[in-house]
DNA sequence: AGCACGCCGACT
DNA sequence: GTCGGCGTGCTC
C-alpha cells in the first residue's frame, strides 16, 4: 500500500503529496490525518497521511519510517478544510493542518552525529567531540567553527561518524506520582506503634479507596515524603507514574446555575435554532441582540439541546472577552463538560484541553478563534459570540476567518451556526437581509430594563468654554456624584489610533522609529520610548533631535495619563486601571475584575479590554474620553468600528436594577456613527453605513483582495508592485477594479517598505488562479530572501 | 526548508 | 591546476 504524505516543509514547491510505501506491519495501520516519519532527500522529517491508496505512479518509492500516531490526530472532516482553507486563503496544505493540531505536537527534527568507530582513529581535531559520548548534536559540533565541515564530511566518507535524523515532539504529556494500597497488604505490626504519621497516613490511602497523588497527599495530612517511603518499603502501598492534565482552572469552583425561564422573545429565538438542531439541517442564523438582551441564556440552553441530543457544541468568543466572568457562565452550567481554549495558555494546557476534546471527555469547548478546529466529530451546534469582532480574522497565513470555518463545519454536520451581535457587521446583516442568514431580532433587554440613557459632549465647545481637561464639566460632575452615591463608574478610553506620541512644541519635531515609519510611544513606566511595531525602544529624549529645544513633550492621553488626571481632579475616588500594562501578569486580569465587582474601587479605567463582557450590578456610568479617535484611521470599517464599540462600552451600565447613563465625549458629534447610538438603534445605522458603502463601492457591495509587497529598497518595491498591478489589470475582467500601487498606511516596518494594492471585484471565477500566479511569479525572488508577497482575501486590517 | 550539484573567481 | 563562493533545482 500506498500512503500519500503532506510533509512539513513550508515552500510551495513542496506543497504537494509525495508517495510513500506502507511497510507491512503496519498495513492497514496507517491512515489518512496520521503524522509520520519520513525519509526526504537525506533526510527524515514528519509529515501528514492524507490518503492511502494501492499503488503510486511514482517508479521509486521509500518506506513509511515511523508512525507517530497511534489514531489519527486529524479526522477527515479536519483534512478536507486544510484543503479548502489552503484553496480558499493561498496557503500551504501543510500550513493549513498546522492550524489544528496543537503546537506541542509539531515537531523538531534533531540532527546528530554518531561515533561508528574507535575515536582515536577520527582526526584528532575531531576526538575531544566524543570524550564523554559516542554521539553529538549537530548545531552543538557546529558552535562558532564552521570549519569543521570539511573534517566531519571526510570522516564520514571513510566510514568514521554517520548523521542521524531523530523526529523529536516538542511537547510532553505531563505525568505525577501516584499512590494506591498494596493488594497484599502485610500485617500492621509491621509499622510500629509510635509511628504515628505512619499509621495516618495507611488509615487516610484505605478510607480514600482509589489512587492519590503523592503531592497532594502530602499537602492534605502535612508529612514529609519519608512517611510515604516507609510505607512503600514495608509494602502497604505500592507508587506508580500516572499521566494528569494541566488544569489552568484548577482549583477554581465554578457555582452551578440551572437553566433560567425564557422570556417570550427569547423563545422566539430560541425555538427555530431548536427546529434545526431537531431536523439535524444546516441554518446559518443571525443573532441581533441588543446589549442585555440575554444572548447567553439562548446560548445556554441551545447547547444544552444539543447536548441531549448526544451532539457536541463549539463556542467562540473574542480572545478579549474570555474573561472569567465568561467562562463561568459556560463552567457554572455545563461544568467538567468544557474545555477552554485561549492564547494566554501554555502549550501543555492547550494540549491537555485538546486530549479532552478528542478523547470525548468534554462535549462543549469555549475559546477564541482557533477553537473552531475542535477535534469533536459529532458537533451539533457551533456559536461566534460577538460575530462582527475582527479578531475572527486570523491576520496571518493562513488568513481565515473563523466564521466562514464554521459554516463548513455546519454544513458538514448539518447543525446550526449561530452568529450573535449587538451591533453585526454590515457583511453579515446584508446576508440576513438577503435570507442568506436566518435573522432572530432580540431587541429588548431582559426584564425590560431601559438602554442607558446617552448623551453625547461637543469636546470642541469645552474648549471655546476654556475647559482643557480630558473631563468634560458634564462628565465630570457624574463622576463625582457616583463617587458620592457609592456607585461604580468605567472610563473607556480609546487607545487605537491615538496613542502618547513626543512633540517639540518648538519646531513640531515628533520622535519616530529609525526602522519603522511611525511614532513612538512613550512609556512612563520606564520613561523610555518604544516602537509598537518593531519593539524598538530608546530612552526620553531631554532635548529635540532637530532643533535643540528643551520643550519636547509627550502628547495624546495614555491610561496612566487620565489616572493621574483623576487622582488630581477626584482625589476621593479609588481607581482601577487595567490595560495591557497592568494586565500582563497571569491571573492579573482577574484579580482586578473582582476587587472592581467586590466594590472595592470606584472607577474602572480601561481600554479596549474593559468594553465587553463586563457585568457588574452597580456600574450606572460609562464614559467614553475620545469616541472619535477611531473615526480618522484611513480603513472603510472605521464608522462601522467606531459605532460598535461604543455601543458596546454602553452596554456595560444600568444592567442591572440601577438605571445607566453613558456620556460620550467627542470633537465630531454630529457623526453618524457617533449621533446614532443614541437611540441605540442599529438599523438606522445600518441603512447610513450602506449607502456610503455603496457609493465608495466597498464590501459588502464588493468583495476586496489586498495585496502587500515589501523588500528593503525602495525601489524594488515599486518595481514589482507595478508589475503586479499590470498583470491584474490584463488577467482579471473589465468590471474588476484594481486600485494602486500606493505605499502602505505604514510605508515601512523593521526596515522594509511597503506598497500595496487593492482589488475590488463582484464576480471573478478566475480569482484565485491569477493570484496563484502571481504567488509563483516572484517565488525566485521570494525564496532568495528579501521580497515578501502577501495576499490577503477579504482583508480587515489596511496598515 | 535543507542539501547536493554545478559553474566561475582567487589561491596553495 | 584546486578550493570554495553561492545560484539552481530536487526531495516520493
Amino acid at each position: 500500500m500506498i500512503a500519500k504524505v503532506i510533509v512539513d516543509v513550508p515552500s510551495s514547491q513542496t506543497d504537494r503529496t509525495f508517495d510513500y510505501e506502507i511497510p507491512a506491519e503496519w498495513d492497514g495501520v496507517i491512515q489518512p490525518g496520521m503524522r509520520v516519519v519520513v525519509p526526504f532527500g537525506p533526510r527524515q522529517i514528519q509529515g501528514f497521511v492524507v490518503e492511502v491508496v494501492a499503488e503510486s505512479s511514482h517508479a521509486k518509492t521509500k518506506p513509511i519510517q515511523d508512525v507517530l500516531d497511534v489514531l489519527p490526530v486529524l479526522t477527515d472532516e479536519l483534512l478536507a478544510i486544510g484543503d479548502w482553507l489552503a484553496e480558499h486563503t493561498l496557503c500551504f496544505k501543510l500550513s493549513a493542518y498546522q492550524l489544528m493540531v496543537p503546537a506541542a505536537l509539531r515537531t523538531k527534527v534533531k540532527k546528530e552525529v554518531v561515533l561508528l568507530a574507535k575515536r582515536d582513529h577520527l582526526p584528532s581535531a575531531l576526538q575531544v567531540y566524543f570524550e564523554q559520548n559516542d554521539r553529538i548534536e549537530w548545531s552543538e559540533l557546529m558552535k562558532q567553527d564552521k570549519s569543521k565541515v570539511k573534517d566531519v564530511s571526510q570522516a564520514i566518507k571513510a566510514g568514521l561518524l554517520e548523521v542521524h535524523y531523530q523526529v523529536e515532539e516538542k511537547g510532553k504529556t505531563k505525568t505525577e506520582r501516584y499512590i494506591r494500597l498494596n493488594e497484599n497488604q502485610p500485617s500492621l505490626e509491621e509499622i510500629p506503634a509510635r509511628a504515628v504519621k505512619q499509621h495516618e497516613l495507611l488509615r487516610y490511602v484505605q478510607n480514600v479507596d482509589k489512587p492519590i497523588s503523592v503531592s497532594v497527599l502530602l499537602k492534605d495530612m502535612q508529612t514529609t515524603r519519608q512517611t510515604v517511603t516507609t510505607l512503600i518499603k514495608k509494602g502497604f502501598l505500592e507508587e506508580f507514574e500516572q499521566e494528569v492534565y494541566r488544569d489552568p482552572l484548577a482549583g477554581i469552583e465554578f457555582a452551578r446555575t440551572e437553566p433560567l425561564k425564557l422570556t417570550e422573545k427569547q423563545q422566539n429565538v430560541i425555538s427555530p435554532i431548536l427546529d434545526s438542531l431537531d431536523q439535524k439541517s444546516h441554518k446559518t442564523f443571525l443573532l441581533h441582540g441588543v446589549t442585555g438582551s440575554g444572548k447567553t441564556e439562548v446560548y445556554l440552553q441551545a447547547i444544552d439541546h444539543a447536548l441531549k441530543q448526544g451532539r457536541e457544541a463549539i463556542v467562540l468568543v473574542p480572545e478579549i472577552a474570555l474573561t472569567p466572568q465568561m467562562v463561568q457562565r459556560f463552567k457554572g452550567r455545563f461544568g467538567s463538560k468544557v474545555a477552554v481554549l485561549h492564547s494566554g495558555l501554555s502549550m501543555g494546557e492547550k494540549y491537555d484541553e485538546w486530549r479532552k476534546i478528542k478523547r470525548k471527555e468534554v462535549q462543549v469547548v469555549v475559546g477564541a478563534r482557533s477553537a473552531i478546529f475542535a477535534p469533536f466529530t459529532n458537533i451539533g451546534i457551533i456559536i461566534i459570540d460577538e460575530e462582527h469582532e475582527t479578531s475572527y480574522k486570523q491576520e496571518e497565513n493562513p488568513r481565515y476567518h473563523a466564521k466562514d470555518v464554521a459554516i463548513f463545519r455546519g454544513e458538514f454536520h448539518q447543525s446550526p451556526v449561530i452568529l450573535g451581535s449587538a451591533t453585526p457587521s454590515l457583511e453579515s446583516y446584508a446576508r440576513a437581509k438577503k435570507d442568506v442568514y436566518h435573522l432572530l431580532p432580540l431587541t429588548e433587554r431582559v426584564h425590560n430594563r431601559a438602554m442607558p440613557h446617552v448623551e453625547v459632549v461637543d469636546m470642541r465647545e469645552e474648549l471655546r468654554q476654556g475647559n482643557r481637561s480630558m473631563f468634560s464639566m458634564t462628565l465630570f460632575e457624574k463622576l463625582k456624584d457616583r463617587v458620592e452615591k457609592g456607585e461604580q463608574s468605567v472610563l473607556f478610553l480609546n487607545r487605537r489610533g491615538y496613542s502618547t506620541f513626543v512633540m517639540c512644541r518648538d519646531c513640531g519635531y515628533v520622535a519616530t522609529c529609525e526602522h519603522c515609519d511611525i511614532s513612538l510611544t512613550y512609556h512612563r513606566s520606564h520613561h523610555a520610548l518604544k516602537c509598537h511595531y518593531c519593539g524598538h525602544e530608546e530612552k526620553m529624549p531631554e532635548t529635540c533631535d532637530s532643533c535643540g529645544s528643551e520643550h519636547i513633550r509627550f502628547f495624546g492621553s495614555g491610561t496612566q495619563k487620565v489616572e493621574e488626571e483623576l487622582a488630581r481632579v477626584l482625589p476621593q475616588a479609588r481607581v482601577i486601571r487595567m490595560d495591557i500594562d497592568t494586565t500582563r501578569r497571569k491571573g492579573a486580569h482577574e484579580k482586578l475584575l473582582s476587587a472592581f465587582g467586590r466594590g472595592e474601587a470606584d472607577i474602572l479605567l480601561g481600554t479596549q479590554m474593559i468594553a465587553k463582557g463586563l457585568d457588574f450590578p452597580k456600574i450606572t456610568l460609562v464614559g467614553v474620553l475620545a469616541a472619535d479617535s477611531m473615526l480618522h484611521i484611513p480603513d472603510f470599517r472605521s464608522a462601522e468600528r467606531t459605532f460598535q464599540l461604543m455601543e458596546q462600552v454602553s452596554g456595560r451600565a444600568g444592567r442591572h436594577d440601577l438605571e445607566g447613563e453613558v456620556i460620550i465625549q467627542s470633537y465630531t458629534p454630529d457623526h453618524y456613527s457617533i449621533e446614532l447610538v443614541k437611540t441605540h438603534e442599529y438599523e438606522p445605522f445600518f441603512q447610513m453605513e450602506m449607502t456610503h458603502r455603496k457609493a465608495g463601492l466597498y464590501p459588502p457591495y464588493v468583495f476586496m483582495v489586498l495585496i502587500n509587497i515589501s523588500h528593503p529598497e525602495i525601489t524594488k518595491v515599486i518595481t514589482v508592485s507595478e508589475k503586479i498591478v499590470a498583470f491584474l489589470k490584463r488577467e482579471l475582467s473589465e468590471a474588476t477594479i484594481v486600485l494602486g500601487p500606493v505605499a502602505s498606511p505604514l510605508a515601512r516596518i523593521k526596515d522594509r517598505y511597503r506598497y500595496q494594492c487593492m482589488i475590488k471585484y463582484r464576480n471573478e471565477p478566475e480569482l484565485r488562479q491569477t493570484l496563484r500566479e502571481i504567488q509563483q511569479h516572484f517565488i525566485r525572488e521570494i525564496n532568495q530572501g528579501q521580497l515578501q508577497v502577501s495576499i490577503d482575501l477579504h482583508p480587515y486590517l489596511f496598515s
